[in-house]
RNA sequence: CGGGGUGUGGCUCAGCUUGGUAGAGCGUUCGGUUCGGGACCGAAAGGUCGGAGGUUCAAAUCCUCUCACCCCGACCA
């Protein structure tokens, strides 16, 4: 390609509406621009970034013995409100209406579609298994779309869906895909970690995360020092250590507490730390309100609790809420006296082991201490419910929990039947029985692993691209016109190698051709100019590493070709 | 949805408090001088000041409504 008539459109200023540095760039760059809020166009440049991790994409689901379709993103209503989750979806969904006013959406997701499809074709044990995934965009009006292409409500996404006989089957499945997830992102060159992972509104029971590892990442991630055990916050748990019970046990006692309603003035008041306190929370859900238990200490995990309680409402019930409903004064409240045939008491496992508690005594300006949780109030259910933090120990080991942030580019499901037994999809096995198919989904966001991509390589002067997934792969900057022959030469041997070229043949200082040079980002640039060609040389330079080279002109070619084989295979070696 | 902020030429912003009919830098076009890390000189094009309504002799500026975009939050007693 000839820059000269390459529409990539750079900017010497960062425009005001982007915050993170994948942004900032690809607005730079050129590769992007907004359309609205979450929306963006790919300009000639990202798309062929996109489409190149489109490619590894596809060579990996491939060689899983995964079929690439093409599945509608309009979809109708009925097969939503079979599954249930028409309802569920909410505010973001995308929903229209057609001319005989009957209801659609955007398709946020393809479940549905595709059960539907394959329980309209598959009819016997003999059809399965099959692995139907496509690479097409996904349409999810977020409460809060930011960070450019990271949260978008356009954006795209490759979804895979497996359909298996039975569990051993879609452990196969599942295994393979994360297998395939690994060799993806070894292959783009990123950072990343597979890790346990909540499931979320699509269902199902088992599930992991591929997280590449940055600073902008949306995600908290807990890791084992000494092990492999990494998983979202939403997910971790921690293994904590609770003094036994060795102190004499006293009975419970009333204590006046004014004006102290924080757990850290209660604590500062009666000189004790926040863990020998339990606080009490009430959430409003779809089955009316829960009490929550947990240490002072400790913060409730929402995640949990919504996975236990169940329904699509959960929300922390407002001081009001609470007076109005119970007649308890926020600030007071606690476990004794709650009546659990009136309300659904929960308690985090941590509790259970605790003693000479404090806890809130239900009147204002008092709390009770001494409390001994199996004996004062042993009508609750006890659940993990706490949110883990860093420092404390794996679960799996006796190493520490790190944490780290990371940018979610994957992840993968293990559905089991909730959407064949919604949708229908059954299948007769050898027996001549009908029983559901067993599914699985596995999703690759394409065009944030081409933001998080940027994340994890870039410098002040602008991208750091792969090799593999980088644009173009050689960006050949004659200094100025007198060396657009030389270049044009190496431009044509090099194309003729299967290598991509960007040959800058615009008449610009070669102060703006470097400059624009680094914020592309390609990772081999050759300079031509007079001081080199004088001794039949060019200069090259790594964008990765920032090492310079000096190649003799005839040399050019096979070097190049050298170094881009040798940068994939260290990635793809490093994926197997 | 709550809170905060911003909308002025392609980009970054000034002007608004105290109304008087729109500016700078960058970019773009043309001419010239330049040419190894975002050159210089000269000329020029380009703006319904987000939109609607109102106040006023007069509105980018004041008031009301509205739209869009950005940020924070949807938080623990």
């Amino acid at each position: 390609m000839r820059q000269s008539m390459l529409f990539a459109p750079t900017l010497r200023e960062t425009p005001a509406e982007a915050e993170i540095i994948s942004h900032k760039l690809m607005l730079r760059a050129g590769m992007i621009r907004k359309s609205a809020a979450g929306v963006y166009t790919y300009l000639p440049l990202a798309q062929r970034v996109l489409t190149k991790i489109s490619r590894i994409v596809r060579e990996e689901m491939d060689r899983e013995n995964g079929q690439e379709l093409a599945l509608p993103i309009v979809q109708p209503a009925e097969i939503w409100r079979e599954s249930g989750r028409w309802d569920v979806y909410g505010d973001e969904m995308f929903r229209l209406t057609d001319r005989h006013n009957r209801e659609f959406c955007l398709g946020p997701t393809h479940e549905e579609i595709i059960t539907t499809i394959v329980k309209n074709e598959v009819r016997s044990y003999r059809d399965l298994p099959l692995r139907l995934y496509q690479i097409q965009n996904k349409y999810r009006d977020e409460i809060r779309p930011r960070f450019g292409l990271m949260r978008g409500r356009e954006f795209i996404m490759k979804d895979l869906y497996s359909f298996d006989v039975d569990e051993a089957g879609l452990e196969e499945s599942y295994q393979a895909m994360y297998r395939a997830y690994n060799r993806i992102f070894s292959r783009c060159g990123l950072r990343f970690r597979p890790v346990e992972a909540d499931s979320g509104a699509i269902g199902g029971n088992s599930s992991q995360e591929f997280m590449v590892l940055a600073e902008a990442g949306e995600a908290l991630i807990l890791y084992c020092d000494s092990c492999n055990y990494a998983a979202n916050v939403e997910k971790a748990v921690s293994v904590i250590s609770q003094a036994a019970a060795d102190n004499e046990i006293k009975p419970m006692e009333r204590v006046a507490t004014p004006e102290q309603k924080t757990i850290d003035e209660v604590c500062s008041f009666l000189k004790i730390a926040p863990e020998q306190t339990v606080k009490t929370l009430f959430y409003g859900t779809d089955f009316g309100y829960v009490a929550v238990l947990v240490r002072g200490s400790d913060q409730v995990n929402e995640i949990k609790l919504g996975n236990i309680v169940g329904g699509n409402k959960l929300y922390l019930a407002s001081p009001e809420e609470i007076q109005e409903v119970f007649g308890l004064p926020v600030g007071y409240v606690g476990p004794i006296g709650l009546d659990p045939a009136k309300v659904r008491i929960l308690a985090d496992t941590l509790v259970e082991g605790m003693h000479q508690v404090v806890v809130g005594a239900n009147e204002v300006g008092f709390h009770y201490q001494y409390v001994e949780p199996q004996r004062d109030f042993p009508k609750v259910e006890y659940v993990d419910l706490r949110t883990a933090c860093a420092g404390e120990r794996c679960p799996h080991c006796q190493g520490h929990l790190l944490e780290a942030r990371g940018i979610e580019v994957g992840q993968i499901f293990k559905l089991g039947t909730k959407y064949s037994k919604a949708l229908g999809a059954n299948f007769l096995d050898e027996k001549g029985q009908s029983m559901p198919i067993i599914m699985g989904c596995y999703g690759i966001g394409i065009s944030r692993t081409m933001a998080a991509a940027i994340e994890q390589n870039y410098d002040e002067n602008g991208i750091k691209w792969p090799m593999a997934i980088a644009p173009y792969q050689v960006h050949l900057v004659p200094v100025s016109a007198d060396q657009l022959p030389v270049a044009e030469e190496l431009y044509r041997d090099l194309t003729a190698q299967g290598v991509e070229v960007l040959l800058d043949d615009r008449n610009e200082r070669p102060g703006v051709k470097f400059k624009d040079a680094d914020l592309i980002g390609i990772p081999i640039r050759i300079t031509i100019g007079p001081k080199g060609l004088a001794q039949g040389e060019v200069e090259v330079r790594f964008r990765q590493t920032g090492e310079d080279a000096r190649w003799s002109i005839g040399e050019v070619v096979q070097n190049a070709v050298k170094f881009i084989q040798s940068a994939l295979k260290a990635t793809e070696t490093q994926a197997l």
